[in-house]
RNA sequence: CGCGGGGUGGAGCAGUCGGUAGCUCGUCGGGCUCAUAACCCGAAGGUCGAAGGUUCAAGUCCUUCCCCCGCAA
């Protein structure tokens, strides 16, 4: 089969596996990701990781303000592309540019479409209790994630999964369904399918206080919180703010007033709106991320978490 | 040059006004116990991130560098 020419879009770690397997079966004519961006402590400027990965397999960059702007949709059109395949890209195409290739425009998105659209798909899967996401190649269409699905794949969420072995499991598939996606579109067997409307909902961009633990939920909803942002799930005891890595929906059966701790032995325990939560990793202020056990041996703790009166 | 915290025996921490280091846990040996994540006794293990400086004397003050982390983006 013909090799495509392609364009592809994308920024963070998700997208790199999806850009390593076009680079296998397509001829990729183009990287366009975002600017280099002062990040991290003393402000310096990463390039993101798919310019990291580009660069290494020599592959042509650029790294336009805005995609939408005339002359970086003129320079795309002349590059004559079959099709645009977007992954994470972090910026939205315009019509223009959705129209220049033959193929259109191919987008991977970390969920079940029509469920989850927008930009954080994968951690709203798991804060919600899901027990299964997934991925769907879409074509696009001007609005956000609304494009016709073209194939689905499914991954089930474990109980315990936590963030970063969801995204991992999410990217391969990513990967693998892109690559199915263009081999039925070079054999013409693509049905797309409009989107059921009615049956979708948003997966909105992570604001910080998302993270912020009401320990008046039930200890099930908190340990989700908990494992969809990995890091991200934070109370305070006192003045200062806990970041809480990991924790488990607690066997013992304490009775534990709301938000009230309890230690016993090497074992951190939270009282819930709903039972018990154990706490695994936590990590204090200024300190780095240590299991409960150790975490208890260096650090007082208080008789209570922070909670909203 | 965005703001800030920190690097001390295997792990997590303490160390005040500078005088060669301590706690909890772990490890090893022994003991007690029907038994134990319990308890008791004992032991090993640290050039206090690196280099330089001040000093009679520095983990503790000064300078430079390396590494880690929090906030903010």
């Amino acid at each position: 089969m013909e090799k495509l020419k392609v364009i592809f879009m994308g920024t963070p770690d998700f997208a790199v596996p999806s850009l390593a397997a076009l680079i296998d079966k397509t001829e990729v004519i183009c990287v366009v990701t975002q600017p280099d961006r002062p990040k991290g402590r003393g402000h310096k400027f990463l390039p993101p990781p798919v310019k990291v990965f580009a660069e290494e397999n020599n592959l042509r960059v650029i790294q336009p303000l805005k995609v939408k702007a005339p002359e970086v949709v003129e320079q795309l059109a002349a590059l004559k592309p079959d099709l645009i395949v977007v992954v994470a890209f972090g910026q939205i195409l315009s019509q223009k540019i959705l129209d220049i290739p033959r193929y259109g425009c191919i987008n991977v998105h970390a969920s079940l479409l029509p469920k989850y659209r927008g930009a954080a798909p994968i951690e709203w899967a798991i804060i919600n209790g899901e027990t299964v996401t997934g991925i769907t190649t879409m074509q696009m269409n001007a609005g956000l994630d609304t494009g016709d699905i073209l194939l689905k794949s499914e991954v089930k969420i474990g109980e315990e999964m936590i963030l970063p072995e969801l995204r991992e499991r999410l990217m391969t598939v990513g990967a693998d369904l892109l690559l199915k996606t263009l081999y039925k579109l070079q054999a013409g067997e693509l049905q797309p399918i409009k989107q059921d409307d009615s049956q979708s909902n948003y997966a909105p961009l992570l604001k910080k206080d998302t993270g912020l633990i009401d320990w008046k939920k039930s200890a099930r909803e908190i340990n989700n919180l908990i494992r969809g942002l990995y890091g991200g799930a934070f109370s305070f005891i006192g003045d200062k703010k806990f970041k809480i890595w990991r924790s488990r929906l607690a066997e013992e059966n304490f009775s534990l007033a709301t938000s009230e701790i309890k230690i016993v032995g090497e074992k951190f325990f939270v009282g819930t709106g709903g039972g018990v939560l154990e706490i695994l990793e936590i990590q204090a202020p200024n300190s780095k991320k240590l299991s409960a056990a150790n975490f208890l041996r260096g650090n007082k703790v208080g008789d209570s978490f922070w909670t909203k009166e």
